[in-house]
DNA sequence: GACAATTATGATGACTTTGTGAAAGGCCGG
DNA sequence: CCGGCCTTTCACAAAGTCATCATAATTGTC
């Protein structure tokens, strides 16, 4: 799966470029739309929009009857921002079903921090989301591997190899590190091993074996 | 390197500053709050914190109910302070997601030891350390360097050399310490060897090259 | 400026590390 | 018990690195 789209709806264009701004840098996908009518139109036009971020006060069509709108249709995370302590609002806006409220003035970290917990909640984001990196794609529950979209066929020790490596993607791992991690702690065979083991992999990853790199006199390093 | 954050909460600050002195003499910066709500702002404010640290007991807002909330939206680690023998309690924490217990009364070096393992286990220690310097970035974990922001390639050597540099910048260094901790304490080869080294990662560093003076009779010293 | 000491440079061969293919050993299902 | 697959080991080939040396260049001293 390529980037998570989020769709952020705000009539304040400058809050819109604020939200946008701290998702971006968490390398979320933004859309923006600036009423309800247009919100509905994206989210209708787009596919696999993760999460919603709602405002509460905009003309014309407020949040609550956009969130009633694709609730019809969608049960998509949403997120209503609201001014602060309007609980009356947040009574309300549980029956329409709102995942969560965040109000104003908001930290981003906060913003950050539930649009993660969130899709770590539906499944998006989080521990038996799919690992994917650079169109490999790690699947953990499923103990698969795609390349591009196309399953590929790995014994048990290539697939915690290469799980290893993509988990710790960007970090020179030494043939230590490695075999204390992917093999037993207690395994006191040859590390040469890894070698081995890194050369099947590479082969069966194709041309997306590169991203296997040797560091001479080190170890091993994955990155795209 | 930039020291790892980790955070504090207890609501007598007699057990905060004892906790706190152990952490920073292992040049640990430490955060400090003195109840649940206080914890959550600054967690929330703060990026990168590695570690909370907290005690169960807390007027207000106990323990449980910082972790339970954190949990909501982050992974942190967290060793929770607990009364001594509390089995009860810490059954309903594991289920929260603490990651360790660490009883009262506590000896320094049993909770310096949790940390670290706790630290080492999520791989924060030493992680994302990136030594800046005058447009030369030196990545440890990912044992990358970069010019301007272009990676170059060194030897296993050589990075280590650069890397001594970086971290002794401004230091008058003699041949015979670069020896001893470039190389192994025990290598007894030539020091002309340091040479040879030096010229190679000048001409790789190119114009940044010069960086690395020489200091007749005496060594080598980077300053930028 | 001449001389001695120190450092820079380029080349080279020994050495280390890694890649690879083959083969032995182990485990499991049939 | 057999056959197939996986893992590990081994040996050799290939690649890369490092220490050393000789020579050139530079610096400091007189």
């Amino acid at each position: 799966m390529e980037s998570v789209k989020i769709l952020v709806v705000d009539d304040e264009s400058r809050m819109r470029k604020l939200v946008k701004d701290f998702l971006v840098k968490q390398n979320y996908e933004v859309l923006e739309a600036s009423n309800g009518e247009e919100a509905l139109d994206i989210f209708y036009e787009n596919k696999g929009i993760a999460l919603i971020i709602l405002d509460v006060m905009m003309p014309k069509m407020d949040g609550w009857e956009v969130c009633k709108e694709i609730r019809s249709y969608s049960d998509v995370p949403i997120i209503m921002l609201t001014a602060k302590g309007d609980e009356r609002d947040e009574l309300q806006g549980f029956d329409l079903g709102v995942d969560e409220y965040i109000s104003k003035p908001f930290s981003p970290k906060i913003l950050v921090a539930r649009v993660e917990a969130i899709l770590r909640r539906s499944n998006v984001i989080g521990a038996d989301a799919v690992i994917s990196v650079g169109g490999i794609e790690v699947n953990k529950a499923a103990h698969q591997v795609k390349i591009d979209g196309k399953p590929i066929e790995l014994s048990f020790k290539e697939f915690e190899l290469l799980t290893y490596f993509v988990e710790n993607k960007g970090i020179a791992l030494s043939r230590e590190k490695i075999l204390n991690n992917v093999w037993n702690y207690d395994y006191f065979g040859d590390a040469r091993t890894i070698d081995t083991h890194v050369k099947k992999l590479r082969s069966k990853m194709g041309s997306k074996g590169e991203y296997i790199r040797t560091i001479w006199g080190m170890g091993y390093k994955f990155e795209v």
